[in-house]
DNA sequence: TTAATAGTGTCTATTAGACAATATATT
DNA sequence: AATATATTGTCTAATAGACACTATTAA
């Protein structure tokens, strides 16, 4: 009964929610060093949602699998190169995309950095880091996604959304990523995927509390995830205080 | 340049991984009451893979989600009523099925009970709850899946398969199944989503430990637990020992 | 010197595990 | 009585958090 061909077949795209950490010196105080949370978007340059903002993503092709499908839209569309990526669900409610019947595959990716190596002649017309903060209100927590005037693309409390302005249903994929993000972050360190190879243990610590809502003393969140590193040679050339020393993350531990 | 209409499109099937507990008397020792793990799955009908066992599952249809058609399927199919569903991946390997470009969304799925209320006229010729059993070997840690007369359908060490005779890819989503379940048990509680309604404090251990592999003394399991369960006035009628009161979940904690 | 972060050590509170002891069912 | 599980309680080990204190850099 069951032949193939007797089914119809919806388009398939593979779309990431990307995060990656910007530490920049901040102008007042003679540079306190913030290291923020940020998530990839593109402005859409076609219709449907032309001007809005979007995930990074395209279309699946014959041949390739989901993953090699982000891999390759993030390199084309966004400059992005060798992300981690991890599979967070794909979205199929049959009105999510007006043009038609389109699944969505979303991925989790994480980059060591967010320079945007945009590849000239790469699809990137616009593609922006933008701010990821996370608050918690009296109503419980809150999520919101700005760009760098300060407009709010995205706003989420206690994982419903109250707001935004993004394409298809790309504000609860960004949802979700997030979730998945904290996740793997408490239970699998996957904060060591948003890091350079050697990094000082204060690196560590602010994304791990955007991250997870998690706040300790620098000394605690220190012996927390000292088993978990190795300690190196190298030191930071850095700023108006002692230099760090610089770890590398301990294999072996998953 | 992105029309919807210049991608090929895949097929898209939806599949399950549907664990249940089977709580059954042991012949010897009058009554030992055992708690075992069960996967289901199906014997196949028709070609490929005619005769092998396999996920139940079938085609997304136009006009529902991927979570819909694993329901219907799970029903039409297997018997299988109101399961808890956690997505769990997409798997898109080009060749993962002979006829063709066919991607399969893979579900977690579990139930309270392992009874098969097969109704009258389903597909389901042949469903049925095979044994999972996870050990401890020199090596590392290993799974299988065995079927009642002891044949291995599946054996796993260390997450990577040795050893199998299932359809498509199918082993490889079951891995993927039983990593997220024990991760979502470990993490999130699931493990009350494989409880009836109420239920005594040991029933909740053996699943427990066969899924996570973490053995506690009754005493300590009972007080690992004992923020997460509410006590009722309810009393197991049972065996030759003193009766258990019965527990439901505490609601409020996720 | 001061400000700022890096890093060590110490004490305490909370949690997880070992295990003794008691309770209550059936055979 | 013997056995098997249920349930409570106590002690101890391991872990997480508070916080005092020292170190080192540049302005």
């Amino acid at each position: 009964m069951s032949r193939i061909e007797d089914y119809a077949r919806p388009s398939v795209a593979a779309d990431a929610v990307v995060f990656g950490i910007d530490t920049a010196q901040a102008e007042s105080r003679g540079g306190l060093k913030q290291r923020k949370l940020k998530l990839l978007l593109i402005r859409r340059g076609e219709a449907p949602f032309t001007g809005s903002f979007a995930l990074p993503g395209g279309f699946l092709r014959m041949g390739e699998t989901l993953e090699q499908a982000a891999r390759r839209e993030l390199r084309e569309e966004a400059g992005v190169c060798d992300p981690k990526l991890i599979q967070i669900g794909t979205f199929s409610k049959p009105e999510r995309d007006p043009r038609g019947w389109v699944l969505s595959c979303a991925f989790l990716a994480l980059t060591r950095t967010v320079t945007l190596s945009t590849a000239a002649g790469s699809d990137a017309a616009e593609a922006c880091w933008m701010q990821v903060t996370c608050t918690e209100t009296d109503a419980g927590e809150s999520l919101a996604v700005t760009d760098d005037a300060g407009n709010t693309l995205l706003y989420a409390e206690n994982g419903s959304i109250r707001n935004h302005a993004l394409a298809f249903d790309h504000a609860e994929i960004i949802l979700e990523g997030f979730r998945r993000l904290r996740d793997e972050v408490l239970y699998h360190d996957l904060i060591f995927d948003l890091m350079p190879e050697l990094f000082a243990v204060s690196d560590l610590q602010q994304p791990y509390e955007i991250i997870t809502g998690i706040h300790t003393s620098p000394q605690n969140f220190r012996k927390k995830f000292a088993s978990k590193l190795v300690e190196t040679e190298y030191y930071n050339e850095t700023a108006a205080h002692r230099t760090a020393k610089l770890y590398r993350r301990k294999d072996g531990i998953t």
